[in-house]
DNA sequence: GGTATTTAATACCGAACGGTATAGAATGCG
DNA sequence: CGCATTCTATACCGTTCGGTATTAAATACC
């Protein structure tokens, strides 16, 4: 660490949450160097100086997005003691986004052909959390009682997850939050009620 | 309509065909002139004389894949009496695709950015005709007494929309079958039941 | 057979792509 | 101050993009 040298005159946080809106908005592909030299307001040489690359701008931009985004709402997720709730509020997330964000930086790249393959094992490396993560989610709520012990956790995560990818591909393609919402709330009408409990 | 000239070598039906193969596995950015050119074995000045443009030929493209996929799967959920069983017959459609036709043309195209406005157009025409034909179907099962009478269909809609574009997205990033037909299944658990009727 | 007409293939166009060499500007250290 | 070091910006690199001018080949009509 060499503290000699002309200073740098960007902020990396400010700039990675730019490189992170373009690519949220466009995808990989898509967004172009000169795309993110206005975004960030910087020449391509710093760019490539602080990033490598391409590659590694999106690596970056996807890092910020799991830690500012998908993570935190991951971390409500298992926060939230009621299991349905926890994830109606994860969804619920998804739905009322500007158009800068709309919905998932992970899911839309991985639906992208023609990827650098370090991107898509990135891609594909985040999308396992956060299906394991919700898969314990699922788990811990069959363990507390909120589901019912013969409740197929897979077919029930796989729908969770389909109700996920439905609802940011159809953000994307233009569904207003006014119509995914009452879908969403439709979805998670099927969420299994637990035993009869008399005390609920 | 002049009958000189030299005639034409190609087979126009097998170059669309061709044509939709590359846009339904690429995306209309992604796929570049030159893989058409290899996908019909056809140069440049063939394809732009007969389609006039890059526009023209996802145009064509996307025109066969209404007539020879989207149009008789509809046609299909028309003709089914059973409302349920159209639905998840259309659905089903969706799951077992070759690699190479994986999830829906239209639903994918609209996901992307920077598309050309005339592609855009002609994509949510396709979309909302989709929508209006299930809007239909919907509205003579409850007509049929196949639906409760006090169904949200426009609720009931957006939900299957919804667990549509799950499907096609989930199909398009990798998630086989075997995961996808469980969740289908579990999905269309929640369809409305008809009104206790003795008969049934 | 000669000619008009249409198709086909090679070669090329300007623009935009991802990426970089190079030179100037701004700091810390001696 | 002088110098090494780091950052910034202009200008450029080769390649690929969508699209086309041009020329050769193949037919129908006269």
């Amino acid at each position: 660490m060499n503290t000699r040298g002309r200073p740098r005159e960007f902020d990396t946080d400010e700039t990675v949450e730019a490189l992170l809106t373009q690519f949220w908005q466009q995808g990989y592909a898509p967004t172009s160097l000169t795309d993110l030299c206005t975004a960030t307001g910087l020449a391509k040489p710093s760019l490539y100086a602080a990033f490598g690359n391409k590659e590694g701008l999106f690596l970056a931009a996807l890092d910020a997005y799991q830690t500012r985004h998908a993570q935190p709402a991951l971390d409500a997720m298992m926060a939230e003691p009621d299991a349905r709730t926890a994830i109606l509020r994860l969804f619920e997330n998804l739905i009322d986004r500007p158009q800068t964000a709309l919905g998932c930086l992970i899911t839309h790249n991985l639906t992208e052909a023609q990827l650098p393959p370090q991107i898509t094992q990135a891609l594909q490396t985040a999308s396992h959390h956060a299906t394991q993560t919700i898969a314990q989610r699922l788990q811990r709520a069959k363990d507390d009682h909120q589901l019912p012990p013969d409740t197929d956790l897979h077919a029930l995560l796989s729908f969770l997850l389909l109700t996920f990818a439905g609802l940011v591909t159809m953000a994307r393609a233009g569904t207003p939050p006014e119509t995914l919402r009452p879908a969403l709330h439709l979805a998670l009408t099927l969420w299994p009620h637990p035993p009869k409990n008399p005390s609920t």
